[in-house]
DNA sequence: GTCGTTGCAAAGCGTTTGCAGCCTA
DNA sequence: TAGGCTGCAAACGCTTTGCAACGAC
């Protein structure tokens, strides 16, 4: 990743407008607004080379397609709405995952989705 | 599911006798040690059926491909090698989740994925 | 002008579906 | 014998790759 291009602009603000992990076609839906001719291919080719440099983050959700979100936010975890598939950002994180790990195991890291409705789909 | 075909018996001793969740592939390589030219087509649509009659349960872990365990065990969790990639259950559930789940969501259900080595990979 | 980047289309890959023939009840 | 079930292959949806044209520097 070189050169700064229009393209590549309109992905990273995607990611920084959005408050919530982006999948690629919803990355490319914003980032259109942008860059109407935009194709999925760069969104894909971005998305990587953003990942490997450490700006952006891997979200992976149980049975959910892996989504993106900005690095460096502090420890969180995510609400996954089974209704508009969206997914949003929960702020805490308590529990003590040391006190259900067996005997044996050695806990590095640990992951918390929930599930449900957000408020956009309650009503 | 009304019938009982060879195949079917196959797919599901698969599944009896592994004490892991199962992939599909994983899966077919079992279940053709019994009958050889097993279809991948066949593999899904029972694993699918067995599904929907509750008699195999869905476990999906972040960033891996979705896997298939017995049904009818208490609520867990699991503990995803980092090494050996083996899945292992997490017997205890403890965590207020009704407590981190920000207002206007509806909260129906959670996920808990611990990550690390196991017994066998500490050493 | 270079050569990294893009857009399109084709290729992969895992999962699902259509269909003719098979086999359980 | 009926019709659910199977195997094959084609269809699908999503992601990756090949390639010629484009455009940042």
């Amino acid at each position: 990743m070189e050169r700064r291009t229009r393209q590549r602009s309109a992905i990273w603000l995607a990611f920084e407008g959005a408050a919530r992990p982006l999948g690629p076609r919803e990355t490319l839906d914003l980032a259109q607004k942008e860059v109407p001719n935009l194709g999925m291919a760069t969104v894909y080719r971005n998305i990587k080379a953003l990942v490997s440099e450490g700006k952006l983050r891997v979200v992976e959700l149980p049975g959910s397609p892996d989504r993106y979100e900005v690095a460096g936010k502090d420890h969180h975890h995510h609400f996954h709405c089974r209704s508009c598939d969206g997914v949003f950002e929960v702020e805490t994180c308590q529990g003590d995952f040391d006190a259900i790990t067996p005997t044996g195991f050695r806990l590095e890291d640990h992951e918390v989705t929930l599930y449900g409705l957000c408020p956009g789909c309650v009503a």
